[in-house]
DNA sequence: AAAATAGTGTCTTTGAGACAATATCAG
DNA sequence: CTGATATTGTCTCAAAGACACTATTTT
């Protein structure tokens, strides 16, 4: 039924993308590489645009799909283990100028103030930007679109986000532990874009049994926050409602 | 920063396979088909074992992905617009014998008397097996485990689909429309294995406004029930909250 | 004491579970 | 009419929104 002699001969090209995503300045931001300017040498499609990080499977350094996600993501952050999901596919003749291409994407939730404290791993071609203003751009915009299909495919990240924020305790990865209640909140909304009711939100966090308690902690807040700490970094809590409205 | 030179001798192989459920005799079903068994001039891996429908991407006919997981589809079911979801991608050096390979996983629902009606497309070696019962299978059962990594992406779609039942109107693509809320809660209960209150159920499904009237059915019931429709088969009702216990 | 932030309490609303009651149709 | 199935109503409960209130700490 399958040809595979004849197959292997038009056999797309398999790449892995990372959308790799953190709050910082009260904003979402998603982390891009800047791919190689055009030279005489080199026939790298999209010179210069910025792109996700990614690039092509491994298979002598790649056991399987999320170690090469991982790869990518402890090249240009330094960190080992961060929240790492599948986010989907995209396989296409078109989105590669070199011929028929899938990639498999994955979205990562991290703390910025993680990846500053492991120095030089960030290159000159690495930036954070804000999600927003990445969704934005077009052709007329000053600001071009990312490489690739990239900008379809960072647009269903921030859905595929912001959907599960309403629903899970995903928001917890993007801070370091211990964080406090109001932090945390802070995240939801920042993610979110909208204001979450303070007592609902304790009432969810606290009775799903999800935090631990690590004692109170000192901030630049008046009365000291409690400190808290996941129970299970592993998998985030699913809650059974959303928030509303 | 990639070498698509060197990376193409290496590529991994690119395949799609599809997960169609279906419900039929009070169970949820999946559709199998039977790889070709061993001769002398065939080198196919797990011959004669039970495998999901899928193959390798054909860059000639398939457009992109899903095109080719609706072609696998139409292939083994003779169905042009089934509901169609795009569920993982799976890819590692050892899933296939022949080396490093990566399968996109979607999954489809289908009506199993929508299917009935494509004649002359179910061939010999394609059939409906029970769920539950090809996700017990071990190397030790009379029955064997599935082709490749296959039980694996099988667990993995039965999960998503029960997960999704719990808040979406997924069950409504495995039904021919017009269907009665008594049928929509029947599929309810067959994909999630346990009853759901059909008071509540009711309030749901028509509070939700996903439903559209066609006037009272005939069928084997005394009273006669209201027939339904989908006022958008493109893409699913998601509820805000999941079914409680 | 005042200000600022952390945390709690109260009331209302929404929608689900439990389950009883009513409606309609085939025979 | 009767039984089976469809549909509705009532009561209770859990959790979220709105928002006022109390608690703690720094200055």
């Amino acid at each position: 039924m399958n040809s595979p002699h004849t197959a292997i001969l038009v056999m797309p090209q398999t790449t892995v993308d990372v959308v790799i995503f953190t709050v910082l300045d009260d904003a979402l931001q998603v982390l891009l590489v800047q791919r190689a300017h055009a030279t005489a040498r080199t026939t790298e499609p999209y010179p210069g645009l910025w792109a996700l990080p990614g690039g092509f499977v491994n298979p002598a350094l790649d056991h399987d799909l999320l170690a090469c996600a991982g790869r990518k993501l402890l090249e240009k952050t330094g960190i080992v283990s961060p929240y790492l999901e599948q986010l989907g596919s995209w396989g296409n003749a078109t989105r590669d100028p070199r011929g028929w291409s899938a990639t498999h994407a994955y979205f990562s939730l991290i703390s910025a103030a993680e990846m500053r404290l492991t120095k030089g791993v960030n290159t000159a071609d690495v930036a954070w930007f804000q999600a927003d203003e990445v969704l934005q751009r077009s052709p007329h915009t000053p600001e071009k679109p990312l490489a690739f299909d990239h900008q379809h495919i960072l647009q269903t990240a921030v859905e595929r986000l912001r959907s599960k924020v309403e629903y899970t305790s995903l928001p917890a990865y993007l801070l370091l532990e211990p964080f406090t209640l109001p932090q945390l909140q802070h995240i939801y909304e920042v993610v979110l874009g909208r204001p979450i009711d303070k007592s609902a939100f304790r009432t969810r966090m606290l009775g799903a049994n999800f935090l631990s308690e690590v004692g109170t902690l000192t901030t630049t807040a008046r009365r000291s926050p409690m400190g808290y700490r996941l129970k299970n970094r592993e998998y985030p809590m699913v809650f059974a409602r959303t928030f509303i409205r």
